[in-house]
DNA sequence: GGTGAACATGAAAAGTTCTCATATACTAGG
DNA sequence: CCTAGTATATGAGAACTTTTCATGTTCACC
């Protein structure tokens, strides 16, 4: 995939504990996320270090510090990242197609985020959070509902019925078009076709049975 | 629930570094399991600590090392001995039952999870190993599939289906129920009801375009 | 070309995990 | 019921991580 781009996602979503304000620094947060994410794609979450962090992006552990403020923080802001590009992506690929059945609709999203987990390193791993946001900090908004309502604001403008049944079965799908592929990830490396097929067999089947047969 | 029996697991599930052979240590070995439930249950996860593990369960650090290899082998053990209660549970369960609409039979095992969400404490957070063994501890098998192997060979019983079908089928439904349970608790700590008919829904449905209405 | 804010750095303080030498409790055989 | 042999208990401290902070640089702007 080459259409993935970057999205605002509301800001404070990325608790630094400074902004990077030059282009310089800017470029080192980067290097850091880069980093951890390659670090986890390679030794898994909990075996990351600060250490082996700093050491990976070429910085002072302390340079970590100067902008995150714990290790955690890091990981959350990697997850950001990712959130902001799959929105960005799903957004421009809506751009492009216009209005078409929603069937498709599902496909095109189910398949943005298949080449996320197939291209950005250590995105199977990490996902929108499941590591930090559900389990280690756990009171934490969610950010999945981040991305439900970008994409219910979006199937909103197309389908005709309350936003808030919409947002409900949005989730819903969401939960577990994200358990599936997970799961099709977890089988296989490269994702387990027949699982990823399954997925979306039973996305439309739910939708389909909830909202019946609409553009 | 108060029928949450034990169910014999393989036993190697548990990757002690030495089997208790006392019965003093058996059930130290419990406590230490009982008091990491509580502390992931208040603190969450990460601030789990093996010396605050130690003085919650009222042993020495060294105790633990003992018979645990390290503070990961602590939460398995503890996400294993869910698993053993979850699937002996469902055993007695339908044992008791006698053959039923499978339908029932669905409803059977979602509430016996949903029992364990509610009464033992830290289910919620630890679940059958997500945190371990998918993230932490990531190419381990997953205890997700002793699970579906445990139901399919329950199942193979009473629905005719080729076996493979029949656990490829548990093994999609399962996954599903699992991510919209875990979505229920995470909105709600007593469990949102209308996501968990939701799951309940979503699971017969698809059983349901599966395997058509089989008894 | 000088000045204050932003940034970089790494030694060391603070905190965790895990080991190990030593002490104590069981258990079985006699 | 005594004793050797094994299982278990313990906690100080070794090893490793996370995080801080005082100090030195770089940048942006006037």
């Amino acid at each position: 995939m080459s259409d993935i781009q970057a999205a605002k996602v509301p800001a404070e979503a990325t608790p630094l504990r400074r902004q990077p304000v030059q282009q310089r620094s800017a470029k080192r947060v980067e290097q850091m996320l880069d980093a951890s994410a390659a670090l986890i794609d390679e030794l898994g979450y909990d075996a990351l270090t600060t250490t082996l962090i700093a050491k990976r992006a070429g910085v002072a552990v302390g340079s970590l510090y100067q902008f995150f403020p714990d290790k955690r923080a890091v990981v959350q802001a990697l997850t950001a990242r990712n959130l902001e590009r799959f929105v960005g992506a799903v957004n421009e690929r809506l751009k492009q197609l216009g209005p078409e059945h929603w069937w498709d609709v599902v496909d095109s999203i189910l398949d943005i985020y298949l080449d996320m987990h197939r291209s950005i390193p250590g995105f199977s791993k990490v996902h929108f959070g499941d590591i930090i946001d559900r389990q280690l900090l756990d009171e934490t908004r969610d950010n999945n509902a981040v991305l439900v309502d970008s994409l219910t604001d979006l199937v909103a403008l197309q389908v005709d019925r309350p936003v808030e049944d919409l947002r409900f079965a949005i989730g819903i799908a969401n939960e577990v078009a994200d358990a599936l592929l997970k799961l099709a990830f977890r089988k296989e490396p490269s994702g387990d076709e027949k699982i990823v097929a399954e997925a979306k067999y039973v996305v439309k089947g739910y939708l389909a049975a909830r909202f019946g047969e609409q553009s």
